[in-house]
DNA sequence: CGACCGATCGTCT
DNA sequence: GACGATCGGTCGA
């Protein structure tokens, strides 16, 4: 599964003449056409939810309770609208200007923990929907930090009591113990 | 701590 | 016209 390989990866943004970057430490996957809680369920393909039918490295911005733009990769192959949400990160690099961005006056573990917060600090927003995750805009990459398995854990996922049954599905990964990751399911 | 609540607006029905 | 894949502040214990 991706959203668990992503894990350990580390996310670059270059925007606004700003580099960002953070190591991704929980994901959420959304498992397309079946899935009750993805934008796509039942194959709903609307302007909003384009970006997730093309082909994986693609990312999908969205906005989230009128404020919160969310950030996610798709996964899969072209018409196959799976993604993985980026729940947390942990800053590596521009730590001053996520601190200019977010508004915040120190760091601190709230910086880059919750989905809202990581495209706020790394200066994600809707104009990135549909962009080619290859470009220098937005792209993933990886050093030599690796995680065990043991060091994974997984759980429900957050805020999407809506969608019945899948609510239950335990398609939400983190780093055990990492300060960055958000709240538990409420 | 936990529970609750308001902010805020694009998207879909 | 209703409703979020959220966040941060406030209130009470």
């Amino acid at each position: 599964m991706i959203a668990r390989e992503l894990l350990g990866k580390i996310i670059i943004t270059n925007i606004d003449g700003i580099t960002t970057s953070g190591r991704i430490v929980e994901t959420e996957a959304y498992n397309g056409s079946t899935d009750k809680a993805s934008h796509a369920y039942a194959g709903r393909r609307t302007n909003r939810t384009e970006p997730m039918y093309a082909s994986a490295a693609t990312a999908y911005v969205y906005l989230c309770y009128g404020m919160h733009h969310l950030f996610n990769i798709v996964t899969n192959q072209k018409d196959i609208p799976h993604a993985i949400l980026i729940r947390a990160v942990e800053p590596l690099q521009g730590m001053e200007d996520m601190l200019i961005r977010t508004g915040k006056r120190k760091l601190d573990y709230t910086l880059t923990k919750g989905p809202g917060n990581v495209s706020k600090a790394m200066g994600i927003n809707k104009l990135h929907t549909g962009l080619n995750l290859l470009s220098n805009t937005i792209f993933i990459s990886e050093d030599d930090y690796k995680i065990d398995e043991t060091e994974i854990a997984s759980s429900p996922r957050i805020g999407v009591a809506y969608a019945g049954d899948d609510a239950l599905l335990a398609y939400r990964f983190f780093i055990k113990g990492n300060p960055f990751v958000s709240a538990k399911p409420r």
